[in-house]
DNA sequence: AATCGATCCAACCGCGAGTAA
DNA sequence: CTTACTCGCGGTTGGATCGAT
């Protein structure tokens, strides 16, 4: 495509910068700041355009920056960071003095690569959903935290694999019965402590819809997950707006969520980082 | 040593927001 | 109100590097 409107007027170099250029770039900065962009090529001598120099100081040159691997402590926060606000790098790399946004984006995109890239598996046919529960082992050596789900219906009927789940996996169910969806508890019914209360359920923000006998499910660094497969009642397929459930989601992170739907006779997978709908129909297991 | 696929990451692109004229 | 322009952001690209064979 064409370059930046800033560029249209001159001859502009393109790709890796040198370090001639660099020097260029940093005695004028230093000296002179850089109050408008699209000055500071004219004024340090440069042949790029504004924006190609406002990239190089933030994410390479500036003095604050800071380089080499992430540490363990910077790994937790981004993952955190982006359990809450998603994709917002920006944002995530204010929480991280002397980061860019950019270096963020790339670690985790690297990081998902290595996370979440999974080949499907195959599923035996169950005729209980104690037959689940049976390959539940298979499912973990295949790399998958798993949840099952008995019936879709309100909470009372969930049925999780206590053993193979965190504590603090969070299930929470959408109480058709008052269109609240407010229940939220771990695996063993426990209500998690310290949590807000959930976002009001409204079909026309982007929430679940209310009456729909729906199950949401926070996957790992997802905010949201669909209501589930095999849902008849014509009822939207709307999830919890990530944004909604950020103060939620909090910093908790997951492994890939396996949801077991016996309306529809399948296993979705909720892969790590799934983001939205799509992610989620994406992974689907029929058996 | 050579080859080639995988991974990394610096840089580019397009878009939206803000703002001045 | 409209237009033009700049800045900043997130998504994407492609060259450089790494590692396995």
């Amino acid at each position: 495509m064409g370059h930046h409107s800033c560029c249209n007027q001159q001859k502009v170099k393109r790709g890796l910068w040198s370090p001639e250029e660099d020097e260029k770039l940093v005695n004028y900065i230093t000296t002179h700041g850089y109050g408008c962009w699209s000055e500071v090529p004219g004024k340090a001598g440069l042949q790029r355009c504004g924006k190609s120099c406002r990239l190089r100081w933030i994410n390479y040159l500036r003095p604050d920056i800071r380089r080499g691997r992430f540490s363990v402590e910077e790994e937790k926060l981004i993952i955190n960071l982006h359990a809450v606000v998603g994709n917002r790098w920006a944002h995530i790399a204010s929480h991280l003095p002397g980061r860019t946004d950019n270096e963020i984006k790339n670690y985790w995109n690297s990081w998902i690569k290595k996370k979440i890239i999974r080949k499907p598996i195959n599923l035996p046919t169950p005729t209980s959903n104690s037959s689940i529960q049976n390959h539940m082992p298979t499912l973990m050596q295949a790399g998958f935290m798993t949840a099952s789900i008995n019936q879709l219906q309100p909470y009372r009927e969930i049925n999780c694999y206590n053993s193979m789940l965190p504590s603090s996996l969070p299930i929470f169910m959408f109480d058709s019965a008052n269109g609240d969806g407010s229940v939220v508890g771990n695996q063993n019914y426990e209500p998690l402590q310290g949590l807000p209360p959930l976002p009001s359920a409204e079909g026309s923000n982007g929430c679940m819809t209310a009456g729909v006998d729906g199950m949401v499910a926070v996957g790992p660094t997802a905010g949201f997950v669909g209501d589930h497969e095999g849902d008849t009642s014509g009822a939207s397929q709307e999830c919890f707006d990530k944004s909604d459930l950020s103060e939620w989601i909090g910093t908790q992170l997951y492994e890939d969520l396996f949801i077991w739907d016996q309306d529809s006779e399948s296993v979705c997978v909720v892969p790590q980082a799934s983001t939205n709908d799509a992610s989620f129909a994406s992974f689907p297991f029929t058996l």
